[in-house]
DNA sequence: AGGATTGGATAGCGATAGTATCCAGCCAAG
DNA sequence: CTTGGCTGGATACTATCGCTATCCAATCCT
């Protein structure tokens, strides 16, 4: 297909399509003159997967960039995916081990996956996110003990085993490894927004009847 | 105190705090002279909220905007203001009345919250940002189940039980209202990393087991 | 033949979040 | 009491991001 037709079914404007090519998000068409490539269907799911993790996941360019890297890699299996679409994630903010509090923040960190027995790798970047939130509550004055955490690992937990659970291992990779990464992050905003409908529930339970 | 003091304590640079005060983040310093300004503990507080949420929430200038109104809001009671945070973190993009699929989506989303019998309210933004991540699913060829979401449902109940009833209510209103908008940004974070390192824990003893 | 469409390259734009500079006015040390 | 280093306040500048717009020459479609 043409450029303007990848535009019209995908719904983004050529120029962004074009952008896209550029950036190494989207394979060029397979040219048939100076002037001239074909597209196809893979290049159209490419575009769908590129649209919701920009719109929905609001990932930005350069980690949308390393996630299809990722998805593009034969040698990746499966089930490393979704890790290696969590180090393209990232932490966000860059640690910064010379601060005290950082390191102390990242001690906590590495204590507490011990504790649980979790299998994180050392070197994975969500230790920093999670020990970047511990930083700034601990500056507030907002100190972090383990019974606090409690309820967010036993969801996270519940959350985490039905996810893997659910990861279908058979299915031609292509289209497994493209729902494998947009359902890691998608469900992740589904996460967030049931958390905050949640809280809303649980306040008017609570408060609005006291009324 | 002085801004330059401020600066050093807060870890900000002056003409990063000016700025916050030309965007009405924080109050001005109460006026000595003509070229004089002076910064209390309050200052300080706020300045440490407004970059926990900025570094650690990601929030735009414009969302910290809002929240720290309406923690300035004598008018609102404590137990509202999640809600009001909530409102300021909004759904991030706007929703399509006019597309279809947007539209069977918020039905989806509607039908979901009066199953569960959730007090939600009928405008609340977090309806069109669970719709927004059903309509990138959709258009994924992933559609949404309600047994799909369960373990979500379940985890985000777990943990506002857990978060509403640890709201204290008695604590002087400034720090609790403070308190209170700092942990339901921060959590959230922490939960996307904990929910990131069960998924590769899990992930670990499911896979790597077998080889 | 000729208007529309492409690929490819380069330039421009609008929003966001700060930085930098300037200018007086002030305060405190010498 | 002067003088050098902060201030507050205003304005201007900058960098990054994620697109858009424009150009051009080569095609294609009719």
């Amino acid at each position: 297909m043409k450029i303007s037709e990848l535009s019209d079914r995908s719904g983004l404007p050529v120029q962004t399509i074009k952008y896209y090519i550029r950036e190494g998000l989207l394979p060029k068409g397979t040219a048939t003159a100076a002037t001239r490539a074909e597209y196809d269907g893979r290049h159209l799911d490419r575009l769908r997967l590129i649209k919701a993790l920009r719109e929905v996941g609001d990932l930005p360019i350069a980690s949308v960039q390393q996630i299809v890297a990722a998805v593009d890699d034969d040698d990746i299996p499966l089930h490393r995916l979704l890790g290696k679409a969590q180090y393209a994630l990232g932490p966000g903010t860059e640690p910064h081990p010379g601060d005290p509090d950082w390191r102390a923040a990242r001690e906590d960190v590495d204590a507490i996956i011990a504790e649980l027995g979790w299998r994180v790798l050392p070197n994975a970047p969500t230790r920093d996110l999670l020990a970047q939130a511990f930083v700034a509550l601990r500056r507030l004055g907002l100190p972090i003990v383990l019974t606090d955490l409690r309820p967010y690992i036993e969801a996270a937990e519940l959350i985490a085993d039905h996810e893997v659970g659910a990861l279908s291992v058979d299915e031609d990779r292509e289209k497994a490894v493209q729902t494998a990464v947009a359902t890691n992050v998608l469900y992740e905003r589904v996460l967030l927004a049931l958390r905050r409908m949640a809280q809303e529930n649980a306040s008017a339970v609570r408060f609005d009847d006291e009324a």
